[in-house]
This record gives structure tokens, C-alpha cells and sequence, in this order.
DNA sequence: CGGTTTTGACCTGCGC
DNA sequence: GCGCAGGTCAAAACCG
């Protein structure tokens, strides 16, 4: 019995060596992509100009080398039947001038390369400093706050450990930051230790360390609490900065997706650790915890929809601190991108409240409406909703569209380097399946008045679409229900967003056999 | 036997 | 201060 596994891919894959032979066909297929073009002819002039000593280009810049180069050997095939060495040395000449000139032409080619990634990585540059001055200007704001208040202009009180936290808790929430991987499991295993230590963390929050456990660990908090990033922020800028910092760990991601499984597949090994009922909702929530290394600090919550329990609500929070399969690598990749886009926007305000237009139109940038997007208390979140059947470009084969032919399967971010052109059509091809598959883009800002639209509920979203075919929706509902097909989009999104952040674990290696395996585990 | 799930107890924050 | 809800822990049960 598959345990904490979903039972739809078995299910969806009609046997658990389906679902192997499925991923493996996409593991070998990737690995195929990385082999030069199999075409024979191509083959045969890379011998002929190999032997003629002449070293031609590997660059990936020059995608119609082979091409010419192949079909000027076949041509040469055809001489080689009956004509004299004389033709041939002129057609090798020829083949060298031709070959010279794609050189010179790729060393232009690369110099445009390099001149633009230049433009690009300035332009960057400029925005990050626009931001970073945008943020400074409003901590400016913030101190000029602070200070009104520590001096007693408007009669407040100003908690005396705030003051402190703003000087001295920078090392510690920076070290919680960069430590995210501290170990949680290794905290916890002595017996008293979660009571002791959650009232140790409370203590902190209120003495700033007194008790001597701020530069342990232990101080480390389980990234779940608000309140104590909310209280820093109220303090200095750095300790607002800090806790900004903090913040990112607490952003969450919520993916819905119908399934009937009990969780869907992410390519993570999870853990239960707890269920709870929620308010509100019928189904219990579980709480699962990343096991796929010791201490870990990802999590995630599984519920299901109470207006629609075919609906699978999976909400993520943290960063993998540890090598992922590619197939953990999507969502991953994923969720993180939607945290820092998330994050990015609200930290551009004080008060951390988003600018949802932005965030909105940097997401899906052709889309007014695709995923929801809440900074409402205490978490900012972002909802990536893979329930939906709209479909914004009229498809009169949906089904052809979503199909995963062995010889074009979905690439996630990692496969997409180095090949460009795969890119765009994947990415391109992607956005307009996620386009169909109806991720919502709204701006639920919580009690904030920028909100410019409400966030529909899944009813709404379903009756905005009375005309389209049942057996669309059938299609949608069966593809996205598809773990793989889930994750994959998600990484295209993520791809979509911007490859700076969709790519955040770049030290996972691709390990193909992990993902194979991860995925028969499930 | 080791890993996972279950489940009741506990903690924290928040609103009243 | 109290109650509620969300979140976490850990012992026991379960499973392969």
C-alpha cells in the first residue's frame, strides 16, 4: 500500500512500471537531446571534416551548421560513387571555406551573445539598485517612525526589545536566514525539548536573548510564526530588512489541483507529522515535512477544497536545503519563484502590503488573470490554481495539445539550458497550456484596498465558462489531476517568471535515476 | 526493525 | 484572562 503516495499515479499510469517507463522515456529522451543530431549524413561530414584536420564548432550558437554541413554531405555521398579525388579535394576545400565561415560567423554570433547578456545583466543591475533605493526610502520612513517614537513624539511606548532586536537581532534572524537548513529533527530529539524550547523561542521574542539561546541553533524558529517577523518590523531597518529576510521563509505557495489522491506528486519524500481540522472545512488538514534530507526546513499542508472536495489544496512553505530529482526540482523551483516574486513585491512596501498589479503581470506577463495572490495575514501566499477549465486560446483539440509524446515530453527548467530554441517552445508551448488550464491571476490583497479584482471562488471561475465542452473539461480535469503534468507546468511557470528564480537549487544535480525512483516510489 | 502514520496533548498568537 | 484556531510534538500503532 502506497503510503503518503498518491494513488492516482499509479492510477493515472495504470501500473506502478507504467509510471517508470514514463519517466525513464523522459530521462533517455533528455539524455538524447544532449547527443549531437543522430542524422547520418551529419555523422559522415563530421568524419570527412575530422579527417581533413579541420576542428569544427561545438557551439550551440550556430544551429544551422549541421544542416548545411549535412546536406552538402549527402550531396558528397552521391559523388563518392564514381568521381575523380580532384572533386573531392574541391569539395573539401569548399567544406573548409564553408566551414571557416560559420566560425567567424559564431564568433559574431557570440560576441552579439555576450554583448546582450551584458545589457541584460546592467539593466538588472539597474533594477535591483531602483528597488533596493525604493526600499531604502521607505526604511527611511519607518525609522523616521521609530524615532518619533522613541523620542516620544506621539506619547507611545516604545518596547524596549525592539530597540534591541534592531541592533542585535540582525545576526541572529540573518543567520536564521542563511541557516534555513539548521537541524529541525536534531532540535527537536530530546525528549523535553519542543515544550522547553517553544517557550525558550517566545522568551527570545520578548528578552532579544537573555536567556542566553539567541546565537544557539535552538533559536532557530520553526519559520511557521508571524508574529515575530511582524514585530521586527516594526523596529530599525535593519531588523526590518532581517525580517523581510525571514519573511521569504514564511511566504507560502498554495497549489490546487484536482486529484483523488490523497497528496499529489512533487518528486519530495514527505512526512506526516500532524492533522488537524480546520475551521471551516470538513476535511482535515495534514501536515507533511520534507524527509528527503535530515532537517530539511520545507513544509507543506494538504487539504482538501471545502467547496469542492476533488480539489487538492497543497500550500508549501521554506526551501529545500538539499539536492533535488528534476522531478522535485519543477515544483520546487517553482514555489520557490512564486515565493520570491511574492517576496519581492511586498518587500517594496512598508507596510507588506504587494504591489499586486506587478507581481500580477510579472508572473504570467500576458495574463490579467491566472493565479491568486493574497498578502493577507499573517502569510503572503500565492495560489497557483491548476483547477480551472478556461481556455483563453480557443483549442479545437485540447487533448492534442496536452499529450506527452515520447519524442517531445515536458522539460523542466534545469533541461531547458543550453538549449534555447527547446526553451521557447516548451516554455511558449506551456504557457499556453497553463493559459488553458486556467491558472487564475487575481489580486486578493487581503484587507488592503489595492485589490483591483476580487478573487473568484472556484464556482464563479467554472460559470465563467458555461461554453466550453464537456469534454475539455474532462481533459483538463484529467491532465491536471496528473501529477507529472502538475509539477511540469508549474516549472514552466516558474521558467515563465524569470530564470533567475526558477532555478534557486542550482547545485541539484539532475539526478535522472533519483527522479526515476522518486517517482516509482510514489 | 526501521520508517511512517495516527492522534491526543500541548503551545502560541489573537480576539474578545 | 479566557477561549479559539492553527500548528507542532511525540508516543503508540502500524506497515513492509
Amino acid at each position: 500500500m502506497d503510503k503518503g503516495f498518491p494513488v492516482n499515479l499509479t492510477r493515472n499510469t495504470n501500473a506502478d512500471d507504467g509510471g517508470d517507463r514514463k519517466i525513464t522515456s523522459e530521462v533517455d529522451f533528455f539524455s538524447e537531446r544532449n547527443k549531437p543530431s543522430p542524422s547520418a549524413s551529419h555523422n559522415n561530414i563530421k568524419k570527412e571534416i575530422i579527417s581533413t584536420d579541420v576542428k569544427p564548432s561545438t557551439s550551440n550558437i550556430h544551429v544551422n551548421t549541421g544542416l548545411q554541413l549535412a546536406n552538402t554531405a549527402s550531396d558528397q555521398s552521391v559523388v563518392d560513387d564514381g568521381v575523380s579525388s580532384d572533386a573531392k579535394t574541391t569539395e573539401l576545400a569548399h567544406l573548409q571555406v564553408e566551414l571557416q565561415r560559420m566560425n567567424s560567423e559564431n564568433i559574431k554570433l557570440k560576441e552579439m551573445l555576450s554583448h546582450v547578456t551584458g545589457n541584460y545583466t546592467a539593466l538588472q543591475m539597474q533594477l535591483m539598485s531602483l528597488m533596493q533605493k525604493n526600499h531604502h526610502t521607505e526604511n527611511e520612513v519607518v525609522n523616521a517612525k521609530a524615532e518619533e517614537k522613541i523620542h516620544g513624539v506621539d506619547g507611545g511606548i516604545v518596547p524596549r526589545q525592539f530597540l534591541e532586536i534592531g541592533t542585535n537581532g540582525t545576526a541572529e534572524v540573518d543567520d536564521r536566514v542563511s541557516n534555513s537548513s539548521s537541524d529541525e529533527r536534531t532540535r527537536s530529539n530530546t525528549p523535553q525539548n519542543s515544550l522547553i524550547e517553544a517557550g525558550a523561542r517566545d522568551h527570545i521574542r520578548n528578552n532579544n536573548g537573555k536567556n542566553g539561546r539567541e546565537d544557539s541553533p535552538d533559536s532557530e524558529s520553526q519559520g511557521w510564526g508571524p508574529n515575530k517577523v511582524q514585530k521586527i518590523l516594526n523596529s530599525s531597518n535593519v531588523a526590518e530588512q532581517s525580517a523581510t529576510e525571514a519573511t521569504m521563509r514564511k511566504a507560502r505557495v498554495s497549489v490546487r489541483a484536482r486529484s483523488e489522491a490523497s497528496m499529489i506528486s512533487d518528486g519530495c519524500q514527505w512526512r506526516k507529522y500532524g492533522q488537524k481540522m480546520a475551521k471551516g472545512n470538513p476535511c482535515p488538514r495534514a501536515y507533511y515535512r520534507c524527509t528527503m534530507a535530515v532537517g530539511c526546513p520545507v513544509r507543506k499542508q494538504v487539504q482538501r477544497c471545502a467547496e469542492d472536495k476533488t480539489i487538492l489544496v497543497t500550500t508549501y512553505e521554506g526551501t529545500h536545503n538539499h539536492p533535488l530529482p528534476p522531478a522535485a526540482m519543477a515544483m520546487a523551483s517553482t514555489t520557490s519563484a512564486a515565493a520570491s516574486m511574492l517576496l519581492s513585491g511586498s518587500m517594496s512596501s512598508a507596510d507588506g502590503i504587494m504591489t499586486p498589479n506587478l507581481l500580477a503581470r510579472a508572473i504570467l506577463p500576458c495574463s490579467t488573470s491566472m493565479a491568486t495572490l493574497s498578502a493577507s495575514a499573517p502569510f503572503p501566499t500565492v495560489t497557483l490554481d491548476l483547477t480551472q477549465n478556461s481556455n483563453p486560446i480557443p483549442n479545437p483539440n485540447p487533448l492534442q495539445q496536452f499529450q506527452r509524446p515520447h519524442h517531445a515530453p515536458f522539460q523542466v527548467p534545469g533541461f531547458f539550458q543550453g538549449q534555447p530554441q527547446n526553451f521557447q517552445q516548451a516554455a511558449a508551448s506551456l504557457y499556453n497550456q497553463s493559459k488553458f488550464s486556467g491558472l487564475q491571476l487575481s489580486q486578493e490583497v487581503g484587507s488592503s484596498h489595492l485589490t483591483t479584482t476580487q478573487a473568484p471562488t472556484h464556482q464563479q471561475q467554472q460559470q465563467q465558462q458555461p461554453s466550453l465542452a464537456d469534454s475539455v473539461s474532462a481533459a483538463t480535469a484529467a491532465i491536471t489531476s496528473d501529477p507529472n503534468f502538475t509539477a511540469v507546468l508549474a516549472a514552466a511557470i516558474s521558467s515563465i517568471i524569470g530564470g533567475g528564480h526558477a532555478n534557486n537549487n542550482s547545485n541539484n544535480n539532475n539526478n535522472s535515476r533519483s527522479a526515476v525512483s522518486n517517482f516509482s516510489g510514489n
